[in-house]
DNA sequence: CATGAATGAGCCTTCATTCAT
DNA sequence: TATGAATGAAGGCTCATTCAT
């Protein structure tokens, strides 16, 4: 029995080996600079172990991709916890974007694997699910602080717009400002320097445009977002120390 | 003369032919998926004749990538010429996008390709320059109108916003629902089942919230929108003959 | 433990399959006739396989010259202990360099791709030292002679001269010859009928010529030489059987 | 006739043109690094052009063989005619050699690819005449001063030894000390620091080891090679500006 | 005679995956 | 379960040569 635990513990600690050394590989040589000679060599383990714990490369794609989608929802999670009205507990998660963006960005990077049709495909239903799993809980989690918003009456949807919806909008411009901002050449050159700042000003025009109470000037909307990124980072460590 | 223009139209006729060939292999099957030999043999040419069109594969992909961007380009510049107002012309250009997204899905695939660092590496400075070119013509047009209605007092920007910044609020929320919507495996399942119809009227939130003269309700921007779309499906086919 | 050696020997003896198959090819139709699709090919083993043993094409070249460069430096080692002056043994390596040249044509071919740069530069560092030890070796087997020469106050050097500068020019003379008479189109056009025979007596003037005693005539050095190419065969084969 | 004349003269200065473009990427990056394309490119000529004036690869590679052997023969010439005995006109052509590979180094790399198999059997019968005639012309001039010495009992033959075959050895140890110095990766590693003058002492040795009078010490030897080294230049200049 | 696009066999190399040990 | 050699299809790319204009 004994036994049998501790082969299960080396076999999964196997398994988190040939993650570590397969992410920074994808993350800085892309999905043909990974290669299952490069990582069986640099573990110190044969090519047909790590068959052996995943059946093909895509999945070991994906496996990273859902640790990076674990974080962010960790910290969506963490970040769903701060503040008292809604709309501070909104904003929080907007501060958890912005937060995983400049702090995760490899992570970001990896998340966007999923996207990939090719690999998505080859992939098993089992990891699917998990990652279909995470990304209904993070828009739960969003979309719940919206419906709070509504039962507190502090805010009301327009008509034709569902909660889910809603949280689409949000969704929408951080991540296409996350992507723009990796992959545009040259953001500068088009007299775009401040992205994220400019994003901050747009979620609050948002939020105030849906009228989402207490409305608030730009001012003090940053204010409170530079407050919110402080409280984050603290939680940030703590779940990084967890894993 | 006309003998020399007779090969160089059939030479450009190659050139496109290659093209056309390998446009559909590049939407439905990727990068990967796109090959030389598969290119060559499909078309009754040999694969040396490819390089005599294109020095190598990248070129391919980015000179579809152009075609889809200045597609883009064209409906722009024509949506920009539509209505009054500064106002309704920036919903043109949100229609435009609109448009594109729903009418051009393939176009709007192939663009994405400009983004990958590989394919951009190995591409010649002339194609890059021609897509600098392309993005910033664009950025100009939806620019140019925030100019206007800053210069006509139908909007004042908020502190430490620059026009450009605006607009790549407005890029960023098309932009992330229109790849969201591409690639989210399950979005209805999510409870998002109207995606496009959750940014118009983000959108139409942004402008009003910015104070953008005239505001609009809802309704209204939903019927300005609907009317501007229709105006841009002529628009469309005329650039389409011209090609 | 047997397990394993014996699938070691198996692997080595694949690696001497590749040569065997690659050398016939070299020789006759140089490099750029030699592939790796020949070799893959014409042995029954997949191209990939290839891959397996020799990083490269270039890497098989020097595998089959550091061969030929091995096979005579036993040779010199073995010629070198035949004979009691020094000068006999000097001679004794002589007789080595010309039945090497006779019986050992293919090799005295294969050991020129060495002097390739383009090959040499994609060589692993390993094989480079592997021929720079087997030249070093020749190198010091015959400047030994020389030095057991000086002590023995059978020869005295001239003045701007080292005993490897000796060697340099005796191992000239004989490279040379072997080269011309290797490629040159038509040495016998040119009235040179026995270049052997005639590199002979340039080595024995030129050993006279530096007054190495025991001085010579034509004739004694002749039959001196006779013996030892006798002596010499039957060493060869027993370095031949030992491969 | 004058219309076609000139046709001709434009001809070959067409023809020229194409060795001065090849001759170059001949020398620094060989045959394989030597292109159609890229001489045709580099002319302002088109690929097909070159075809008119070369039948393949190969004959460019040798006409510029043919060059440097032309080269070598012409400073032969000249050399030939230096000095009074005949024994100074013999050292006098030790000297050409010596000059051309220091100062021809290029010409010295382009005369090897005559021995090229591949590139030989490729080439048309009436270039491989001219390298023939190059070839003979040369040995000729220096059988020819043996003979001379011979007539003037300079010199005596030993038995079984010819005019030619005498060349033959002190053409053997230049090109071999040559081809080594060239190609050798590590010369001084081996203890060779100065292989040129070590040729020269051999080569003194051996003109004094056939008792080719006048005898000299290896301090005259050098200073007379010195002095000859010196009329050399001029005669090599002039016939650079004949060509 | 010049042109240069088309040719197409051929090259070296990669790599995910399998399977006998 | 670990191993790692073998696989072999596929890939991108080159280039000497031809030939219709």
């Amino acid at each position: 029995m004994v036994e049998l635990s501790r082969k299960q513990r080396e076999l999964e600690q196997r398994t988190n080996e040939i993650l570590r050394v397969a992410r920074p590989i994808l993350i800085s040589e892309g999905f043909q600079g990974l290669s299952m000679d490069r990582v069986a060599s640099q573990m110190e383990y044969a090519k047909g172990t790590i068959y052996n714990h995943f059946p093909n490369k895509e999945e070991i794609v994906l496996a990273l991709a859902v640790e990076s989608m674990e974080l962010r929802r960790k910290l969506f999670e963490r970040a769903s916890g701060i503040g008292g009205t809604a709309r501070i507990r909104m904003m929080g998660l907007g501060a958890a974007c912005e937060f995983f963006t400049h702090h995760c960005t490899d992570d970001f990077v990896l998340e966007q694997w999923v996207r990939n049709q090719g690999i998505w495909d080859k992939s098993t239903e089992q990891r699917q699910n998990l990652i279909r799993q995470c990304e209904g809980r993070c828009m739960e989690l969003v979309s719940g602080i919206v419906r709070d918003a509504l039962m507190e009456h502090a805010l009301e949807l327009p008509d034709g717009l569902t909660a889910e919806e809603l949280v689409f909008g949000f969704w929408a411009i951080n991540y296409g400002s996350q992507i723009l901002t990796h992959t545009s050449p040259s953001l500068p050159a088009l007299g775009i320097n401040n992205p994220a700042n400019a994003i901050r000003i747009h979620c609050c025009t948002l939020l105030n445009g849906f009228r989402w109470q207490p409305l608030m000037d730009y001012a003090t909307y940053s204010n409170e977002m530079a407050v919110l990124m402080e409280t984050l980072t603290p939680m940030f460590w703590s779940i990084k120390n967890e894993q």
